[in-house]
RNA sequence: GGCGACAUAGCCAAGUGGUAAGGCAGAGGUCUGCAAAACCUCCAUUCUCCGGUUCAAAUCCGGAUGUCGCCUCCA
């Protein structure tokens, strides 16, 4: 397959050192506080990754770590007086539950920062020795930046113009403004661990470089993670690992782009913020993840409840085409009638496109528009009566139950049960429009027994009824059914 | 100021040299007691603008305009 590589800044060519085997890395989130849609979309986002790698039948090692130490941590912890490592392993929690709730499979391994403060403090010893780092008298450790050649690479800095914005905060003792922290001198009360240097922590960019080598051979085939840490978080990674290793660090560079609301970055500042919760308070989970699906990973995506409204409708049309596979598959006494051959050819063309698509830097858009070919295609098997009954026509709807079940399992979403899920997602529909079922049960119970008696108009005036609660009804031969219009 | 990304129909969106996927919305039709759903048909001679390269460009190059991101913690 076909990726794009931040690194060289063009798709190239997928392929992993060793044959068969993958090794990704992700970062993971720091556990200050619940995950917003940003979370939810690189979450998402490296999680086809990691599905489409196994499905391509590579022997996959995703390593996701946990930032459990941090300044942001200790600053929650600190307003709501407990401890930094209770409020992470809350937040550890509440991500867990998120995730459970998005179908993100959980990676190989998750890594906690604070378990592997040993590995960090090695890591650091070794790049003192080395001279790429040095300790100051009040017991940090700082990388010496202008030692390490190759800084700037990823994210296309010139080390003489990043020179220029830097500067040295008050209480620093770095030699260079853009020497960055690897350990940070204990301050009262916070918590700390022994060093060769005193008391103290280690900085945020320390513990991506010690997990990514301790859980895989460097290079890394794959790393990821949000626009935004290319740089510093990443190029620091990078200067990291290689200062101290001599090797390579990643040789796939993978950056998903941005969640943005009304084109603009949200933050919490701006008050555009909206977490995991909020939004799956009113719409399902897999409605958000088709959603996220719906624009290729590297394009910023403009959310808005009215976009997700829209992409929930083409879900549900999707699934409301694989429950009326379901029903036909049902049924029994296929009969022997010829089947045209271009159905069949189409289907396979869309299977194709599919595979193509994702072969293509994951292009999970793409392929989700021939998703829809396949949904046209089921539909006009069950519009034919001829087809619909014919042993051609049954084939047809299990191969199209077979694609939606591979497509399913790379995209973490499709492998509801559709019946069911077709009525949970009008329920969530209803719920937000307002809208009582008991009293569209009723309402409708009053209307079949209307059309039993052939008396329309009462019936017809019924329906406006329902109408106006936002509701339409739809007669088949098993009953009545409703959904929320429009 | 430096670095970078993006600009495709009413809206969302795929498409990196060969003559514009798909979704949502909309129009007409089939079906239906009436509807809804589904299906069929239609809906960008054209890809922000101006130049250039090419037999051929939404796709490559140069310029303009606009939007956004990073450069400080951030997915």
């Amino acid at each position: 397959m076909r990726l794009y590589n931040t690194l060289k800044r063009k798709k190239q060519e997928f392929v992993p050192q060793t044959p068969g085997k993958v090794n990704m890395y992700v970062c993971g989130i720091t556990a200050y506080d619940l995950c917003h849609i940003g979370h939810a979309r690189s979450s998402v986002v490296f999680d086809v990754l990691f599905r489409y790698l196994k499905h391509k039948g590579f022997d996959v090692t995703f390593i996701r770590n946990f930032t459990d130490i941090d300044d942001k941590i200790i600053k929650r912890a600190g307003e709501v007086g407990k401890e930094a490592a209770e409020i992470a392993e809350q937040f550890i929690g509440e991500f867990y539950v998120d995730m459970d709730r998005l179908a993100i499979e959980r990676p190989t391994v998750e890594p906690k920062c604070t378990a592997h403060i040993p590995e960090m403090l090695k890591l650091t010893q070794e790049l003192i020795d080395k001279g790429h780092a040095y300790a100051t008298p009040s017991g940090d450790v700082y990388f010496k930046v202008r030692s390490f050649d190759g800084y700037g690479k990823l994210s296309g800095r010139n080390i003489d113009e990043l020179e220029s914005g830097a500067r040295i905060e008050p209480g620093e003792e770095k030699q260079d403004p853009l020497d960055f922290a690897l350990w940070k001198g204990a301050k009262p009360g916070e918590p700390s661990w022994e060093s060769p240097w005193g008391r103290g922590r280690p900085g945020w960019h320390l513990e991506c470089s010690a997990m990514s080598e301790k859980y895989a051979p460097l290079p890394l085939d794959i790393h990821g993670g949000g626009q935004d840490l290319s740089f510093p978080h990443h190029e620091n990674e990078i200067a990291q690992s290689e200062a101290a290793t001599g090797k390579p660090f990643a040789n796939f560079w993978v950056h998903n782009g941005f969640v943005q609301i009304n084109s603009e970055k949200m933050s919490k500042s701006l008050g555009n913020f909206f977490t995991i919760r909020d939004i799956l308070a009113k719409f399902l989970p897999e409605t958000l993840r088709y959603f996220l699906l719906t624009m290729h990973y590297r394009s910023p995506l403009d959310f808005s409840f009215d976009a997700l409204e829209e992409a929930e409708k083409g879900l549900r049309r999707i699934y409301a085409a694989l429950a009326q596979v379901e029903t036909e598959l049902a049924k029994e006494n296929w009969k022997k009638s010829p089947f045209p051959a271009e159905l069949d050819a189409e289907l396979d063309a869309a299977v194709a496109s599919f595979a193509e698509a994702m072969e293509d830097d994951l292009n999970t858009a793409g392929a989700l528009g021939h998703v829809f070919t396949a949904v046209r295609l089921a539909g006009r098997v069950c519009e034919d009566k001829n087809l619909r009954k014919s042993e051609g026509g049954r084939d047809f709807f299990l191969r199209i139950r077979d694609a939606f079940k591979q497509w399913g399992a790379i995209l973490g979403i499709f492998e509801h049960a559709p019946a069911a899920f077709l009525t949970e997602l009008r329920d969530s529909r209803a719920a937000r429009a307002g809208i009582d079922p008991a009293t569209v049960e009723s309402l409708i119970a009053a209307r079949q027994e209307a059309r039993k008696n052939k008396d329309f108009a009462r019936s017809d005036a019924i329906r406006d009824e329902l109408l106006a609660l936002h509701v339409d009804v739809k007669d088949t031969p098993q009953g009545a059914t409703w959904d929320v219009a429009g």
